[in-house]
RNA sequence: GGGCGCAUAGCUCAGUUGGUUAGAGCAGCUGCCUUACAAGCAGCAGGCCGUUGGUUCGAGUCCGACUGCGCCCACCA
C-alpha cells in the first residue's frame, strides 16, 4: 500500500509531529478506509438512552443494478449528516443493505448466464451454467440451481458495490451488513406479513391484475410506467340484430374476440336508441349487450367502445360495474389461449388466433375482418400511451389473477386520510417534497399487489388445504407458525400435515409465489433495529431520525415504509425523510443507461480522488438536481490540496502553543470571525443544510489562508520565546483544529491525514468545533478591514506589473477612525505583508470605506 | 389535463424577514516563480435578476398573469 507519509520524508518537527515533506493526496483513500475499518472507527456502540442515538435509514442498493454518480452523491449527502451527528457526540445508527431479492436479481441472472428458471425440472447439483451464454436462447434450469445462480451472483455484485461505498468514505458500520435475501430479513418480512394477515392488512383476491408477459408476473401500480406505444386505430362494424351497422375504433383489435358489451355515454344520442339492445361482434359472431356508462367519452373514437377483458382499466370499471362475464383470451405469456372458449360462435375463426402472440393475433384478426368487408378504410397509426413494467419492454396485459394484496388506502379512505396525515406529521427536506407524497397517496387506485409469480423472493408463509377432490381451498389458508420463520412452504409442509400429503387430495399445497422485493425493503427499518429479535436495539433506533432517498423513489420505498409501520406500529418509522436530487447530463436529461449517458463513479473518484467528488456531492443542496460537470470536480480538488498545503505551513517547523498565548489583535479577530462560521456551519448542519455548512467553511478558508495566513507568516516564524510569534503560531493551530473538524464530514480522507500528523485518535471521532473554544474578545471586522488593505497593496502591484514582493515606499490608509485604529494595532503586520518599508500612515477620511495610496519604492514599470 | 419545482454573469449557483452600487466559484483576460501550495498567487472585466401588470417611499425578493425548461402523476376505445 502507497501512503502520503511513504512518498517523502516525514519531517519531526518539535512536538513530535509528523509532517511529511511533500503532501499528496494519492493513496489517501486506501489507507484510511483500510485504517477505519481496522479501528472500528464508525462502529456502533449501544448507549444507555435513545435519545444518544442517530439512526439512519439507509436505502438498500439495488446490488443487480450498476451504481452511477448520482447514487454516491445521494450516498454522500447521507454520509455527511451522518459524520457530523457522529461528531455532535451521538453514537450513529448507520447500517446499510443490499437488496439482492427479486425480479431485478433474476433478470440480471438471467442475462448473465443465459439460463431461466424453470421450476418443473429437477435439481441437478453437478451444473454448471453456460460458459458462453445466449441471452436468445437460455437454458432452462430447475429453480433449486436458479436460486443459486442469484446468490452467487449477488454475492460478486456485493463486493463490488462495498468495495465502492468505501471507496466513497462511506461511515457506515459494516457490521450491522444485511441483505433482502438473508435468512433474517425473510424472517422479518414472513412476521409482517403474518401480522398484516391477521389483522386483515393482507388479502388474497382473484382480480384483473397488470400482468408482465415477459417476466410471466403481476406487477404492482408503484412499478408500472407509462410510454408512449405507436399503435393503429381500426374501425370495424358490429351487427344490430336488423342488420344495420355500429361503427367502433380500436387499437386493440386482437381483443375482438374477448369483447364482452359495447359501452356508450348514457347523455349520448347517438347511441341511446341502442341500449338494451344487443349486437353481434364480427368474424367471431358474439351477441353482446349495448350498454351505458358515464366513463365513455363520447368524442373519443366513434364515441361508443368495445370493453374487452381485459383492454385496459377502463375495461376493468365497466366489466366491475356492468357485471359483464369474464372473457378471458389472452394468456399468462401473453398468447392467445389455445382452447376455443364456449363463448366464441365461430370457432374456425378463433382457430387463426389460438395460440398466438398478441402481435400476430392482430394481425390475422385485421386480416379476417378485411375479409369480411368489416374493416372501415386502412388503420390509422397513433402514438399512444401504454403502461409498461418499469424493468420490462413489452406493454403490460391485464389478466385475472389470484394475488396477495396488502391494504394501503388504495379502495380504504379512512386509512389513505391517516397514510396522508402521517405524510403531513414527517419532516421533509426539502419541505415541498411533501407534495409528491401526498399527490402520490391521493391518486392510488387499488391496494399493494404484493405477489409475484417469480422465484427469487420471500415466500408466502401460507399453504392452502387441498379438499378431497384436490382442489385448494384459497378461503382457508394455513399459516406459518411465527416462531418457525423463515419457512419455505415449497419444500416444508404445512403445520400439521406431513410432506406426503403435499399435492394430494385432503393434503396441501405450498403457496407458490414470492413477494415482491418492495415488500421485504418496506421493513427496513425493521430488517435494521431488530424488530421483535433484540428489543434493546430497538427502543435505541426506532423511530429512526433520517430517511435518505433520491425523489424518484417517494412513491414506492418511502410510501411503502410508512404503510407497514402505519399498520404494524401504528406510527411513523423515521422523523424526517431527506431527498437528494438526480445527477443530470448537461443538458439537464436524466441520466440512464439506455441514453448512454451515464458516468461511471469508479471513473472521475480515479480521476479526482473521493475528497473532491464529496465535494460537489455537497454542493448539491437536498432535492436540487445537478448537472454533471467535470470541471467542478476540480474545485474540490484544489481545496483538498490547499487544505493539505496550509496544513503543513501552520504545522511545519512549529511547536505546540497553547491557545492562552493568543493575544495579538489579528489573532483574536480571525478567531472571532471563525466563531461566527462555526456558529452558522452548526446551524446550518441542524437543519439538514449541508451545502450551507460547507459554503461558510469555505469561504472562511480561503480568507484564512490568502489573507490572514499571508499577514501572520512572517511573525509565526519568530523564535519560540516570543510572545508574538507564539500568539500567531497558537492562533492557526487552534484554527487549523477547528476547520479540519468543520471539513471532515465533506472530504474525510484528507482531513483525517492532516489530523493524523498532529493528533491522536481520529478527526471523525473529535467533538465537532464549538463556539466555547474560540476566545472572545477579538473583533471580527478587522479581518475586513485587512482585507481591504491587502486588496489596495496588492492591486498596486499589479497594475504596475510587479511582483507581490516589491517594496512599498509609502502607503496612506485613509477610513473611518475606528477601522484606522485597528490597523494601527497590527501595523508590524501590515508592513510584512505588504513589504512596507517606509512610511505607513493612517488619515482619517469621512469615507466609511478603506482605501490607500500606494506609493511602489521603484518605479522601473 | 393535475401537481411540484426552476428561470440571476458564457457555465454552475448564492442572494435571509422587501432597504445603499446584485455576490461567489468556474471559464475568460492581464500579470506575478511569493521560503505551505504554479494542480499556486494577485488583479481585471463580465448582469434589462425570463416577460408583463400590480402592492410599496423603495421589488432580484411580495401578489397576479404569461412564456420557457425540468420532474412526478393521469392519459390505451
Amino acid at each position: 500500500m502507497t501512503s502520503a507519509l511513504d512518498q517523502s520524508l516525514p519531517a519531526t518537527s518539535p512536538s513530535g509531529w509528523q509532517v511529511p515533506g511533500s503532501p499528496v493526496l494519492e493513496g489517501l483513500e486506501a489507507k484510511w478506509s483500510q485504517h477505519w475499518q481496522d479501528s472500528g472507527t464508525y462502529a456502533f456502540r449501544r448507549p444507555a438512552s435513545r435519545d444518544q442515538v442517530f439512526s439512519i435509514d439507509t436505502p438498500p442498493p439495488t446490488v443487480s443494478g450498476s451504481l452511477h454518480v448520482g447514487h454516491v452523491f445521494s450516498y454522500t449527502h447521507t454520509d455527511l449528516v451522518a459524520r457530523y451527528q457522529r461528531m455532535r457526540g451521538k453514537q450513529v445508527f448507520y447500517p446499510l443493505g443490499w437488496d439482492d431479492n427479486g425480479l431485478p436479481t433474476e433478470r440480471r441472472v438471467q442475462n448473465h448466464y443465459g439460463v431461466r428458471c424453470e421450476p418443473s425440472l429437477p435439481y441437478d447439483p453437478g451444473f454448471t451454467p453456460p460458459t458462453k451464454p445466449d441471452p436468445k436462447r437460455q437454458q432452462p434450469i430447475s429453480r433449486r440451481n436458479f436460486v443459486e445462480l442469484c446468490h452467487e451472483l449477488t454475492g460478486v455484485d456485493e463486493q463490488v458495490f462495498e468495495d465502492l461505498w468505501r471507496r466513497v468514505g462511506l461511515s457506515v458500520d459494516w457490521d450491522l451488513l444485511y441483505t433482502t435475501i438473508s435468512p433474517q430479513a425473510q424472517a422479518v418480512a414472513q412476521r409482517a406479513f403474518l401480522h398484516n394477515h391477521a389483522r386483515g392488512e393482507a388479502y388474497l383476491s382473484l382480480a384483473p391484475t397488470m400482468w408482465d408477459v415477459t417476466f410471466q408476473t403481476a406487477v404492482a401500480q408503484a412499478e408500472l410506467e407509462a410510454r408512449e406505444y405507436p399503435g393503429f386505430y381500426h374501425s370495424i362494424n358490429f351487427h344490430r340484430p336488423d342488420g344495420t351497422e355500429v361503427l367502433i375504433e380500436t387499437t386493440r383489435p386482437e381483443l375482438l374476440a374477448a369483447c364482452g358489451a359495447l359501452v356508450a355515454h348514457p347523455d349520448d344520442e347517438r347511441y341511446q336508441p341502442l341500449f338494451g339492445t344487443t349486437v353481434t361482434t364480427p368474424v367471431f359472431g358474439v351477441e353482446v349487450p349495448v350498454l351505458a356508462h358515464p366513463d365513455a367519452e363520447p368524442d373519443k373514437g366513434s364515441g361508443i367502445a368495445m370493453c374487452c377483458t381485459f383492454g385496459d382499466l377502463t375495461d376493468v370499471t365497466w366489466w366491475r360495474e356492468l357485471g359483464l362475464p369474464t372473457r378471458t383470451i389472452i394468456g399468462r405469456d401473453g398468447r392467445v389461449l389455445r382452447e376455443t372458449p364456449d363463448w366464441i360462435v365461430d370457432t374456425a375463426a378463433y382457430e387463426q388466433i389460438a395460440g398466438k402472440t398478441t402481435f400476430s393475433a392482430r394481425e390475422a384478426t385485421v386480416e379476417m375482418l378485411r375479409e369480411r368487408g368489416e374493416m372501415i378504410g386502412e388503420p390509422k397509426p397513433t402514438i399512444r400511451m401504454t403502461n409498461f413494467y418499469e424493468r420490462g419492454d413489452k406493454p403490460l396485459e391485464i389478466v385475472s389473477t389470484r394475488q396477495w394484496y396488502i391494504t394501503n388506502g388504495g379502495r380504504d379512505p379512512k386509512l389513505r386520510a391517516e397514510l396522508l396525515a402521517r405524510g403531513e406529521e414527517l419532516a421533509w427536506t426539502p419541505e415541498h417534497m411533501r407534495h409528491r407524497y401526498a399527490n402520490w397517496v391521493a391518486g392510488l387506485n387499488g391496494d399493494w399487489l404484493i405477489s409475484r409469480q417469480r422465484f427469487f423472493g420471500v415466500p408466502f408463509p401460507i399453504w392452502y388445504p387441498l379438499d378431497s377432490d384436490g382442489e385448494p381451498d384459497y378461503d382457508h389458508p394455513i399459516t406459518a407458525d411465527e416462531a418457525s420463520l423463515p419457512v419455505d412452504p415449497a419444500s416444508q409442509p404445512a403445520p400439521g400435515f406431513d410432506e406426503s400429503q403435499r399435492g394430494q387430495p385432503g393434503g396441501f399445497i405450498g403457496d407458490p409465489d414470492v413477494m415482491d422485493t418492495w415488500a421485504t425493503s418496506s421493513l427496513t427499518p425493521q430488517i435494521a433495529c431488530g424488530w421483535q429479535t433484540d428489543e434493546r436495539l430497538w427502543k435505541l433506533t426506532f423511530p429512526m431520525d433520517m430517511a435518505p432517498q433520491a425523489h424518484d423513489i417517494i412513491r414506492t420505498w418511502l410510501f411503502s415504509r410508512v404503510v407497514r409501520s402505519h399498520l404494524e406500529e401504528h406510527e411513523l418509522p423515521w422523523r424526517r425523510a431527506t431527498i437528494s436530487g438526480f445527477v443530470v447530463d448537461p443538458d439537464r436529461k436524466k441520466m440512464s443507461k439506455s441514453k448512454g449517458n451515464v458516468v461511471v463513479p469508479t471513473e472521475i473518484l480515479d480521476k479526482f480522488g473521493a475528497d473532491a467528488v464529496r465535494w460537489r456531492a455537497a454542493m448539491a443542496r437536498p432535492g436540487m438536481d445537478s448537472p454533471f460537470d467535470e470541471t467542478q470536480m476540480k474545485v474540490g480538488r484544489r481545496l483538498a490540496m490547499k487544505i493539505l498545503n496550509a496544513s503543513k505551513f501552520v504545522l511545519d517547523k512549529h511547536f505546540p502553543v497553547d491557545p492562552e498565548a493568543i493575544y495579538e489583535p489579528d489573532d483574536l479577530a480571525m478567531l472571532a470571525a471563525l466563531r461566527v462560521v462555526v456558529a452558522q456551519a452548526t446551524a446550518a448542519f441542524d437543519e439538514f443544510q449541508y451545502t450551507d455548512a460547507l459554503e461558510v467553511a469555505e469561504k472562511f478558508f480561503w480568507t484564512f489562508c490568502d489573507d490572514y495566513l499571508e499577514l501572520v507568516k512572517e511573525r509565526s516564524y519568530g523564535p519560540e520565546d516570543d510572545p508574538a510569534a507564539a500568539s500567531a503560531k497558537a492562533a492557526l493551530q487552534l484554527a487549523l483544529s477547528v476547520q479540519l473538524r468543520l471539513f471532515a464530514p465533506f472530504m474525510p480522507f484528507v482531513t483525517e491525514e492532516v489530523w493524523s500528523w498532529w493528533q491522536s485518535g481520529s478527526v471523525h471521532q473529535a467533538a465537532w468545533p464549538s463556539t466555547d473554544e474560540l476566545p472572545t474578545g477579538g473583533d471580527a471586522a478587522l479581518l475586513d478591514d485587512i482585507a481591504a488593505v491587502l486588496m489596495a497593496i496588492r492591486g498596486a502591484k499589479s497594475r504596475a506589473q510587479v511582483k507581490m514582493r516589491a517594496e512599498v515606499a509609502k502607503a496612506v490608509v485613509n477610513g473611518p477612525q475606528n477601522a484606522l485604529d485597528r490597523l494601527r494595532s497590527i501595523s508590524k503586520d501590515l508592513r510584512a505583508v505588504g513589504r512596507i518599508t517606509g512610511e505607513l500612515v493612517f488619515v482619517p477620511s469621512g469615507a466609511d470605506q478603506i482605501d490607500v495610496e500606494v506609493t511602489l519604492a521603484t518605479s522601473e514599470a
